[in-house]
DNA sequence: AACAAAAATGTAATATTATAACATTTCATT
DNA sequence: AATGAAATGTTATAATATTACATTTTTGTT
């Protein structure tokens, strides 16, 4: 199994259906922990996002959802998203506006992402100690932190 | 005059309007020195934007660029935005598609933004080592860093 | 000053991203 | 089976951002 946080890992070629099957896993365990229902569309809509490691926008999303249901409209993804990101199976990014699965979303965990402007593929990295030592400055300057958007744009091993 | 880089500084209740002349000093010369033109609505825009710390949207931005030309357009105001943006005069909050004016133009600098998510102030602090760690810590698994979104939420001093 | 080229702005249309409001269906529990 | 809560369907619209092309202004050259 593709080790967690293991950024070198997933650039790699790797087993991409073990890795998709590791996602849903932990989906499942995850949702049946936290007590809230991975529903068909839900689950679907990882499934899709996980694909690949590549960041996706909703309507991207939408467009091969649509596929399967015609009637699809935007908000049936933006729900799922929601949903996916509050469970932190998926994360946004925020410089992109779009969205990667979580690799280690059974670990609480802070992290970067690393995105690569040429073919797209996103990957988190660990960062704690870079939150907390953000967060520590913050707080001696009277603020009081809640959180970190993180995001590392440049070329991944095989773009540059 | 306002110490730049100085969060703690601007978060008090300080004299706004040379905070703001120093902006538009700032803007002046970097853009004389850059040979780029700092024109009558970029620079009436960047004086929007410098009314207040709080992140501005776009559309806001239009709101009140239009009391003054009534037939201004979106593209007024975004083609002002990538202008001032391109000369390091406006950052864009990614998290808030929103903008602040900068206050240390004039020197080269990395930082994280502090967004209050009460007050919607925001302001810059020195994340220089973030970003050295960070740009190594990418590089050693063969990632070229190029550009770094880094944007802490909470609450300020003020509202927490 | 006259001109040409480049830069900036005007104008219209449209693309992209995201949410609100309310009706209906499905699910878990009794 | 009845109920209430959660999820989904449906329609409409809000919010953010860009494209394409016309016109005007500025700059540098003659």
């Amino acid at each position: 199994m593709l080790n967690n946080i293991d950024n070198k890992a997933v650039q790699q070629p790797h087993n991409h259906k073990s890795c998709m099957q590791h996602a849903l896993q932990a989906a499942e365990h995850i949702c049946s922990q936290k007590g809230v229902r991975l529903t068909t569309i839900r689950k679907r809509i990882l499934e899709l996002i996980c694909t690949s490691h590549k960041a996706i926008g909703a309507y991207e999303l939408l467009d091969l959802f649509k596929l399967e249901d015609p009637k699809a409209k935007p908000v049936t993804i933006y729900r799922a998203l929601d949903f996916l990101m509050e469970a932190g199976l998926v994360h946004k990014i925020e410089s992109l506006n779009a969205f990667i699965g979580c690799l280690q979303a059974e670990k609480q965990h802070k992290s970067v992402i690393l995105i690569c402007d040429n073919c797209k593929n996103a990957y988190e990295m660990d960062a704690t100690a870079v939150y907390d030592n953000l967060f520590a400055l913050s707080e001696s300057m009277q603020f009081k932190p809640k959180c970190l958007t993180l995001e590392l744009h440049g070329l991944c091993a095989s773009c540059s």
